[in-house]
DNA sequence: TGTTGAGTTGAACAATCCTGCAAGTGCTAA
DNA sequence: TTAGCACTTGCAGGATTGTTCAACTCAACA
């Protein structure tokens, strides 16, 4: 194999963590939109924005083709919405643990 | 909130945007490990793994705990599995798309 | 044909991340 | 109490990324 396969997958992990490309990529779950929508919600420059998006096309996370005026992106499968949930549910697993230690912290709890 | 919900998920992504972190937690699926263990597998410098654990660590995906002379690593929880089985699904999903095209492509296809 | 709106691309600079080396901590056993 | 594993930490580079500005393409329309 050319490339191994834990790279592979470092690189998409990696492709996801962005702040803007996370946004689009949740956006573009309820359906496909053209760049001028994201623009609106996303506040990054015009420029920024196409970089981003230009990451995630290279990586095949998302579709785009143009139509009359507008250029339109779409998630390239559906999976990218499991990956997100996936993401979400961690979060608040992680997020939880953490905050249960802070209070025992503040409660001066068992360490102590 | 002082982080915006979007920014936490990106650093998630990117906690697992690297190829040791990845392999160490895949690693850590089949349960806890000291590092040693993980050392034989991994070929990378001590020093190096140590770094990327603690990436780990800060990011509350895996917890350690000294067990006499050795250092023990797990998942802090089991939704990290399956993030990386979220990862895995979409990484086949683009592929097979992207062989495709690349079939297409040298088959002289559709767009010719 | 020229202009305007919608995006993209290239390039430079700044910010971040990775890696490896050297030095340090903790435990255990001689 | 010294030696020796088993790790971790603190840097100092070098390598990657991210952001922005300017220039460019493409389509629609006056």
């Amino acid at each position: 194999m050319s490339v191994p396969l834990y790279q592979a997958k470092a690189e998409l992990f990696r492709t996801l963590g962005h702040p803007v490309r996370i946004r689009v990529l949740e956006l573009l779950q309820d359906g496909p939109k053209p760049v001028r929508d994201l623009l609106a919600v996303v506040e990054v420059e015009a420029s920024n924005l196409s970089q981003q998006l230009a990451v995630l096309r290279r990586a095949g996370l998302v579709t785009s083709h143009r139509d009359g005026p507008l250029v339109m992106y779409a998630l390239s499968t559906s999976d990218v919405a499991d990956l997100l949930a996936a993401g979400r549910r961690i979060l608040g697993a992680v997020l939880t643990d953490r905050d249960a230690l802070l209070d025992e912290l503040r409660a001066g709890g068992p360490a102590r």
